[in-house]
DNA sequence: CGGGGGTTTGAGTCCGTTCAAAATACGTGG
DNA sequence: CCACGTATTTTGAACGGACTCAAACCCCCG
């Protein structure tokens, strides 16, 4: 009787497949069962906000299945989409660490089952495991570098160029690839969103879709896209590696 | 006899007026001395090199006095300054917690005093007081929330708000007040640096300082940066904040 | 005194933004 | 199932900003 996300029901966390894969791996049986005592499990719809800017840090999330967009507004009402979250993330952990304010906001882009933790137990779980503390502290390092890379990304490369970057990440997580080689790929998000990745106006996206389509670089249609020569997407990011 | 960036010599760490302001605050007497024992302090002249991207990570460093400059680059030349670094500031730990090489590197931008740790003592210090690496861990989700908000700035600032930004963050480390309220900046960067801290060319920033400087803002001579009205910063970045 | 790196300035071009309008997709209720 | 209103996406035209390439300038250091 499995579950969407990789759960088993009835096992709580112990049979949680995705706990291989992310911090909590590190606990030993009866420090899961303490954790699947606690947490909360719930479904949100598409478009449900998990949590908000503003808003004090009770506890952190840990998706189980569906995907999420952690996003940062600045008080002129811009906003950046920073990252998505997919199963097996942990989100709102810096707010929680901090004891500060969530400064980002969570939203489910579609149906999606996410654990609640709240602050007491994790903080209860570090206390008695100070492993947990190390694992946090490798994934919070990596999130960093994964910053500093996009830091470094926007200051040097064109929108063009950061679009289908973005393009080949969402590739691997959403795409497919058919019989003839070519690769498929189903969008989770709307082309503001995808704009607001690349710190771009969605009208400048637009034309930039045009431009790789006219290229024959990739196919639009809705939120699907196909790209016949997956390699071509590779070879635009380098523009001349060739030496 | 009292050192340069707070230390005093002969009591090592103990002794080290910084401590109380970075992770290693939680030490016990016995862990500092420990540490003091283990640590090599050197120092470093202007321009000189601390760590380069690629190589591997064998240790971290505590800048005790200086100020250090945090840099990466790709592999077609590009780089930006992702962030300076004051003393009590400690580098490096990404590489060493994660295992991996270095993926950014760290330049002395004048006369640095720097004491390295090596993985050795650190994980000694880790396996001993939990404590630390829960001040890692609040450290690191500081600065991954600092890459954020930089992210949503580039994406939504002008370059010129950007650069203004720049002016009074470096104004608040580096900035002196004038009997007259005005306030005077000693840069510790060159032109092509603020131009990477922001994301754009060194051209572009002459041009900019050009405009600033016809606007009153502020006057530009080498690195010495005259502001006679401090809230004309203020007044930059928030365009049209009134009603 | 002669480099050499850093900085400024110029001209031309390209890219991205803005504002506006049209076209398309989407969800809801009839 | 269709009509309708809404949100999203595309397209257009004009404008401004930023980039490229290039040359001149400056200043520090050997």
């Amino acid at each position: 009787m499995a579950e969407q996300g990789g759960g088993v029901s009835g096992t709580g966390c112990l049979g949680c497949s995705l706990r291989q894969r992310n911090e909590w791996c590190v606990l030993s049986e009866e420090e899961t069962r303490f954790l699947a005592r606690n947490l909360k499990k719930r479904q949100y719809r598409t478009g449900e906000t998990i949590f908000s800017a503003g808003e004090p840090s009770h506890g952190i999330y840990c998706v189980v299945s569906g995907t999420v967009a952690i996003r940062k507004g600045d008080s002129e009402g811009n906003a950046v989409l920073l990252r998505l979250a997919y199963p097996g993330d942990t989100l709102g952990y810096r707010g929680l660490l901090l004891g500060e304010k969530r400064r980002s906001c969570a939203e489910a882009l579609g149906p999606s089952k996410i654990c609640f933790i709240d602050k007491q137990t994790v903080q209860s779980l570090l206390d008695r495991n100070p492993t947990l503390g190390l694992q946090f502290l490798r994934r919070v390092a990596t999130d960093l570098d994964d910053a500093h890379t996009k830091l470094l990304h926007n200051a040097t490369f064109s929108n063009r160029a950061k679009f289908v970057h973005l393009l080949l990440v969402l590739m691997n997580r959403h795409g497919r690839t058919a019989t003839d080689g070519s690769r498929v790929l189903q969008l989770p998000l709307s082309r503001r969103d995808l704009a607001s990745m690349i710190g771009t106006r969605h009208e400048t996206l637009s034309r930039i879709i045009g431009r790789l389509e006219e290229d024959g670089i990739a196919r639009f249609s809705g939120r699907t896209v196909h790209v016949a020569r997956p390699h071509s997407l590779l070879d635009e990011i380098r523009p001349t590696l060739v030496g």
